[in-house]
DNA sequence: TGTACATCAGTGAACGCGCGTTCACTGATGTAC
DNA sequence: TGTACATCAGTGAACGCGCGTTCACTGATGTAC
């Protein structure tokens, strides 16, 4: 039956929001059309009123979540939460880009180009709250930052919960922490 | 028809060669059995002669690149090649960490015990080649500069080859070496 | 060493299944009067 | 404001396809004599 045109743009949201947490959970590939469209209430059937293809929804899926800001805040406190037991438990709310770049790295040149967008944004971030005499020095500390942090959380994912998962998360921490200071110290 | 024991002996690592490459460039899920068999000169209903099933092709294959030794050689140069374009751009033949960390963290325990081996022999290698007073100071160097160097080469091939493809390397390769520099400095 | 035959690795057709996608139909919405 | 009807979002059955897996068959291997 039709439905009010409100009730139209909620599910549009709804559809994206439910693609956006099970494709960082599962990956593209292993989550269904049906199962999005479950997830946000509806039946396969009104998937193609919204999209013209799962390989569409995915596009839009990865630009919606790389475009939504992540919590932000003071430099240590976000990468401690990044870097946390919590984080990596969390693959469907947590960063798109950990969860995503493998299979974006072996997908389409579209969604290469907007996961650059979003790895551009992480790396500005973090060049705003690293220290350093250059905006040059800045930045490749803060690509090293980045890769670090995603690295991190990576691994801490393959691995399996247990001491060497929690070991790198808190090493990397102090790790990027500890280079700053000792950056610092060098200036 | 039947086959001679070497022929068999070969196959088999015919067909773990050709699942090592495959799963690497494409990921599990997006790799057929019958690929697999066809990569390795044969046709897919020779296959569960090898496994019982895709599930044990894929322990097997991991389990064996893992465990085959990845070229070495001094720091600063495995580093170097680690970070390239060259090892961005052959997932096929790279590091087998960087290409299925993230669909193993999706995958069995016990795909994630043996990834854990192959991620603990990656920080015992690099450990072994970082200067710090104590050997907990250049373990917790040593996991920062995994983290980095995978996450760096994930990034990398998620956002295309280009400029900051390009930047994101050298910036991480000029980064754990900043690292190094600047706290053997400040020792 | 040569021969006869049992073994079994490999082949390719066939299976059930879930996938992405299509479509005839339904019935609430929203518009024209 | 109230009514009549055209619109169209959502439903669920159906499709073709490729997947993992099975199996009857083939014919080279390797063994027993």
């Amino acid at each position: 039956m039709k439905v009010s045109k409100i009730q139209v743009d909620d599910n549009r949201r709804a559809v994206l929001a439910a693609a956006g947490r099970l494709f960082r959970q599962r990956g593209f590939d292993a989550v269904s059309v049906s199962e999005v469209m479950v997830a946000a209430g509806l039946t396969h059937g009104a998937f193609y009123g919204y999209f013209h293809s799962k390989e569409e929804l995915v596009a839009a899926a990865l630009a919606d979540l790389l475009a939504t800001p992540r919590p932000s805040g003071k430099w240590a406190q976000s990468a401690a939460r990044y870097l946390s037991p919590g984080h990596r438990n969390d693959s469907a709310g947590g960063c798109p880009v950990a969860a995503l770049a493998t299979e974006v790295g072996r997908g389409s040149q579209q969604a290469q180009a907007t996961m650059a967008t979003g790895v551009e944004r992480m790396i500005a971030r973090q060049s705003a709250e690293t220290s350093g005499d250059t905006e040059e020095s800045r930045r490749l500390a803060a690509i090293g930052r980045v890769a670090a942090m995603v690295g991190a959380l990576i691994l801490s994912r393959a691995i399996g919960e247990g001491e060497l998962s929690d070991e790198v998360l808190a090493a990397t921490r102090a790790w990027i922490g500890a280079g700053d200071e000792a950056q610092t110290l060098s200036e």
